[in-house]
RNA sequence: UCCUCAGUAGCUCAAUGGCAGAGCAUCCGGCUGUUAACCGGAGGGUUGUAGGUUCGAGUCCUACCUGAGGAGCCA
């Protein structure tokens, strides 16, 4: 069948996660051949169209010989459109077969070159390097569709909340915080970089709102090889005029509840498709966990006492990924640290003024050793404190003109925070690495595909 | 950048220093309820690269390449 007449099915067309709506009727298909098993006269091919899989069932002396002949020996991932009779069948996953009366194959892969993913075990590079085939897979759809879930869920959030939407530029002309590696791109024979955080930017824009986000992707130019690190990656940005440390974090702290509740609400197929113990996000309810640095540094030092953790922590650092493993997993829900040492620290945190040594800062850990997938902090509204900072950070006080402008005209406290789209996803999803958490993701070894 | 591990058929893996193999995939044949279907048969290899040790290297040694896991840094 050619690929230009392929409208001619005249049932009414049905998706696979619908199908149970026309149970007793005939429908239209428009898919892909996920898989086939044949046994003599009967055929068992399994459709897959985006939103689901149904197995079809043709016996050879019920249907046309040109209709039997075109499915039997029919190469995976060849794309089909399927007529049948939907009927409910306790032996089948989904509940539902199709008794296939037609087929027309839209295009036949060809066996000399087949479908390199089948069916069984694969290694990651082999999968990676196939990421454009490999999103095909059930698993992978699922997880897409729950990022796609957290993605609505957050600017729901905050759209409801009164938040207004402002998008911070991705081309940067210098470093926001100075510390880590960027990504230089040529502008014009000026020297650009891609950014690394909104944030500085939602602060003007916050001063111009009161309540804004920001949503999109940013770069990390630094060559970490972890199962938490992506180069290129989402974040969701709150910041708020007006607001501490407490306002802070108890914003992140609903952002996170309504996310996990919207997932089980909305994507409980697709989570129990992924495999994820659903009992341990049904606990993740307000109020979290709020520990200070100097209890986390009392935890870690206790666990190593107790040979919990293998180096022993001295206050005054930030905290490793070892620790902050351990911290969360004496928690079932998400545990939030605040007040770290400001040396640790971005140059634009605000000092606590009970003991200036500490920044109103927090990290949200995330259960089951996922680690930071919030950071955030009270900004400093200072103008020649923030001036101080900059200058012990060695940054140029040039490039940050406009920022301090926000602190001679109007300044407030103010406060927000950043979410990691794939760190969230990773957690929800209860993956092992953030790199199936985006359709093509972007690491220190991987810009194919 | 550092530490650890890996690289053998299209894929996933096996092979005590002694004939390079299995399952899946592909092709041929069989099967009217298969569930990663099953049964029989066929084809498929420069063992990551370059050196070295040895009568003999997939296996031991050296260097390099590629990848994975972790550290640091971070969301």
């Amino acid at each position: 069948m050619a690929i230009d007449n392929w409208k001619s099915m005249q049932a009414p067309i049905a998706t696979i996660a619908e199908i149970g709506k026309h149970e007793g009727q005939t429908v239209t298909v428009r898919g892909w051949l996920y898989n086939l098993r044949e046994s003599g006269k009967l055929l068992f091919p399994i459709f897959r169209d985006g939103t689901g899989l149904i197995q079809g069932v043709i016996a050879k002396n019920a249907v046309p010989a040109e209709v039997f002949d075109a499915v039997k020996g029919l190469t995976q991932e060849s794309s089909v459109i399927v007529e049948g009779k939907v009927r409910a069948d306790k032996r089948a996953p989904g509940g539902y077969e199709l008794d296939v009366n037609n087929v027309q194959v839209v295009q036949r892969v060809s066996e000399s070159d087949p479908y390199p993913i089948t069916p069984k075990e694969h290694g990651v590079d082999f999968l990676m390097e196939r990421r454009h085939l490999w999103l095909r897979s059930p698993r992978q759809a699922a997880i897409l569709r729950v990022r796609a879930e957290i993605i609505k869920a957050a600017r729901d959030f905050f759209d409801e909340r009164g938040f207004t939407l402002t998008d911070p530029p991705i081309l940067t002309p210098a470093a926001c915080e100075g510390t880590t590696t960027l990504f230089p791109v040529d502008y014009f024979e000026e020297q650009a970089y891609l950014t690394q955080s909104g944030q500085l930017y939602i602060e003007a824009t916050a001063m111009a709102l009161g309540k804004v986000y920001s949503f999109g992707p940013t770069f990390r130019a630094e060559k970490s090889k972890t199962r938490r690190h992506l180069t290129e990656f989402w974040m969701v940005e709150p910041e708020v005029a007006y607001a501490g440390l407490d306002d802070v974090m108890e914003l992140a702290e609903g952002l996170i509840c309504f996310l996990v509740k919207r997932c089980l609400e909305r994507r409980l197929s697709d989570l129990q498709t992924i495999g994820r113990d659903l009992a341990k996000l049904q606990k993740i309810e307000a109020p979290f966990p709020r520990i200070t640095y100097d209890e986390a540094v009392k935890m870690l030092q206790d666990a190593h006492a107790k040979g919990a953790l293998e180096s022993n922590f001295e206050w005054g650092g930030d905290l490793g990924s070892p620790d902050e493993t351990y911290i969360s997993s004496q928690f079932d829900k998400p545990v939030m640290v605040h007040r770290y040492p400001a040396k640790v620290k971005a140059f634009y945190m605000e000092p606590d003024p009970q003991r200036p040594d500490l920044a109103l800062c927090v990290d949200v850990l995330a259960p089951e050793g996922y680690g930071e997938i919030i950071g955030g902090s009270q900004r400093m509204a200072s103008y020649d404190l923030l001036v101080q900072r900059i200058h012990q950070h060695g940054l140029p006080e040039e490039a940050f003109k406009w920022y301090l402008d926000l602190r001679k005209y109007g300044s407030v406290p103010h406060g927000g925070f950043g979410m990691g789209i794939e760190r969230a996803v990773a957690w929800i999803c209860g993956l092992e690495h953030v790199r199936e958490t985006i359709p093509f993701p972007r690491m220190l070894h991987r810009l194919y595909p």
